[in-house]
DNA sequence: AAATTTCAAAGACTACAGTCAAAAACCGTG
DNA sequence: CACGGTTTTTGACTGTAGTCTTTGAAATTT
């Protein structure tokens, strides 16, 4: 890995103790209520050098957002093949609301739905939802081919209509308080999952 | 209705003048193209009177969503009796689509599904949707005891199913270019009714 | 090793939403 | 109609995200 000169290696440095410093202080006191300039004081960095690294202050999430991949792979990983897909989609669901309750938190979340609707900011769904995506899709697929779920609609629609779902969900729990995501989640794709199988 | 001093008469002559400059200005340039000093300086009048009379530059539209309730009267007038509840929940959710489409706008409406996720900003969403949910509620009800709907969920919970659905579309309908809002709303509003419908 | 180029870093500056204390316009009452 | 109180209006001020020009040190070229 290193052929990296003297320079790149300071910066990088430097990135990570805006990044650390960032992290730190938005755990403590909430997105909205740390500034920028904040953080590059207490990094003992600048302004100039935070926008180099970032281009905006959500943009720090999207180095906190790599981690949502491992997630992705560690499921793929821990599911059982034998399950039916209608169990495979619905245990997705579930995990991915836990994951997304405990290790990123509502906090961190808002600001990804909130940027995503402001124009000019990286598109942070993307990055997070492609792997999703692509899971869902293989999900589908074969629960089709195996005679599980309705050939009616294609598996690219059907995808939308499950990712759908959880953004629609992820919203909700943004807007409404004493709202259990995780049980509202699965009640949700549950609803959706009755209208997608075949009858037995 | 005029038992009012001319001073009322005038800060209402000053709102109004505001608002229709806003929403001009709005329409014109889209609403982050337009701040808020633009506005009172076209409008000949003040930041200060411009915060006394709106909360915030996305309080404009609190105005403009007053119309919706004359949109849920009258969809509720025209809507026929003896349709059956699955067909009035579809029905709802394309004319609401193309309401939204063609009478508010993209743009307005991402106002109102980011500024619903920024702390301390009026809920404009308990405004807007409040109407919705017992007009949701009303059919849903109606449908059960009617037995074309499934009596599995409480009606409370498939009003929740439902207006998600929604929300998550329109959602979609900011992040993704080239999405026809209603197309796309009559498919995701078609999988859930699939699901809580009774067979026959 | 001197000259030139590159690029991270610095921080003063801009743009804009929102605040606030003071002024102006208006109202009712003696 | 003058005066004390009330409401509207004003614009200077604040806070903060993001930009831009400048600086200096490291890298590269000669």
């Amino acid at each position: 890995m290193p052929g990296l000169t003297q320079r790149q290696l300071k910066a990088q440095e430097t990135k990570k103790r805006i990044l650390d410093t960032a992290l730190a202080l938005f755990g403590e006191k909430g997105f909205d209520h740390v500034t920028v300039d904040e953080i590059t004081a207490k990094s003992e960095t600048s302004k100039g050098a935070f926008y180099v690294h970032f281009n905006s202050k959500y943009d720090i999430f999207l180095e906190k957002f790599k981690e949502i991949d491992e997630f992705y792979a560690d499921f793929m990983e821990t599911l059982p093949k034998e399950m039916k897909s209608y169990g495979k989609i619905s245990l997705l669901v579930k995990s991915q609301m836990v994951y997304l309750r405990d290790s990123l938190g509502k906090d961190l979340l808002r600001t990804v739905y909130v940027s995503a609707l402001i124009p000019n900011k990286s598109d942070y769904f993307s990055n997070m939802e492609r792997q999703l995506y692509k899971l869902v899709y293989k999900i589908v697929e074969e629960g089709q081919i195996a005679g599980e779920i309705k050939e009616d609609r294609s598996p690219g629609e059907l995808t939308m209509v499950i990712t759908r779902c959880m953004r629609g969900t992820l919203y909700d729990w943004q807007l409404f308080d004493h709202f259990d995501l995780v049980l509202e989640g699965e009640k949700f794709i549950q609803a959706i999952l009755e209208g997608i199988q075949k009858e037995i």
